[in-house]
DNA sequence: TGTACATCAGTGAACGCGCGTTCACTGATGTAC
DNA sequence: TGTACATCAGTGAACGCGCGTTCACTGATGTAC
């Protein structure tokens, strides 16, 4: 992620295009991924709408990199977890911060697709990078059945984190933090 | 739900409201809830758009009708399991039918929320209806913690079947009815 | 160091679109006597 | 059974809004000699 031998305009040029990807997020965060839109990204900078198709070839292409940015940014959580030598709970912890950190960017991935959006296979590729980690790392624990194990951590932990980053645990006496790592603890079992 | 009584106006304002919604299920299908537009299903009923406003008091209260039916039809289908004899198991299967006779009736729901909507305080009496089934049928079983049951039900249910009606399963060798049914055995253990 | 040129950022006008919603109005349907 | 009235469904025009996107253009920044 350094700029090392980046020109001045490309510098500038990375700097607006992450100032628009941090307004995006939060108008996702306000209004939902479906009502994102680029005029009003770009008259939060100051700027005409048109201004932004320089830096985007449009509204499709931002929400890819978006979509594609919090992947990767979960996938390097993943990877850095996994190479401090977490166990599954570990790897669940690491899911929960990332998730409660920026709830949204979560829902993006896993909540209800964006309609008539198309993953490209990019993401993908790093959805199957996320699940190699799990296989692996429940493989050194000795879990009988690494695949099942895994699809377990996957099901489990987003039925609970979706559901509380949705709201719904709302009128419960509830922890959501205490569920969650109960059904962490219930992998590998 | 028998008219037995109305007045032929009020039938068929019943019939034109319960063809709004049907048109509005289909627009949700296509495009998501976020996307619903009153215009454009007057137009596909052959109206125009301020003879809806006659029907409903504007776009938020027909989303609002729309999950209130949602709950309403989840919590019957419980209530006639439930009333069968069904045992937790049977109760997870009454869900998985009902989610994918209409996966988005059931993402509107327990899906991410529509921006900027407020649940009104009905639904979530009918969603207290729904887990107190939970609890009972839990609770019949000779689960040893009823709640902790009921919340897992929910939970891990809603991590298969909403990674599933998300499409998220897609390029995997995988049965998500062999993992839902895998997920509902471990309930009550 | 200075000049000529190419590249790039950003603007404002414009196109066509659909949205939610209000309003005054026409016609049809039902009701009271 | 007929008439007078009230109720209701639906229309078309209108308001103001924001969207994505294209285009011709201005001005600033960088590059080559």
């Amino acid at each position: 992620m350094t700029e090392t031998g980046a020109t001045p305009r490309e510098r500038y040029r990375n700097q607006i295009r992450a100032e628009v990807k941090q307004l995006a997020w939060e108008r996702i965060a306000a209004d939902g991924a479906s009502a994102l839109s680029l005029n009003a990204i770009a008259k939060k900078m100051g700027m005409s709408g048109p201004a932004l198709y320089r830096y985007f070839a449009g509204r499709d292409e931002l929400i890819t990199e978006l979509i594609r940015d919090a992947y990767r940014s979960l996938a390097d959580t993943f990877h850095e977890a996994a190479g401090a030598g977490a166990d599954l709970a570990g790897l669940a912890r690491a899911l929960r911060g990332w998730a409660l950190a920026d709830p949204h960017r979560y829902l993006l991935i896993y909540g209800t697709p964006v309609p008539g959006y198309r993953a490209p296979r990019e993401t993908t590729e790093i959805a199957d990078e996320i699940m190699k980690i799990l296989l692996e790392t429940g493989g050194a624990a000795g879990v009988a059945d690494p695949f099942a194990t895994a699809m377990a951590f996957w099901t489990r932990l987003h039925g609970v984190l979706s559901l509380e980053l949705a709201g719904h645990f709302g009128g419960m006496e509830l922890d959501p933090e205490a569920l969650f790592t109960a059904e962490a603890a219930t992998l590998g079992r």
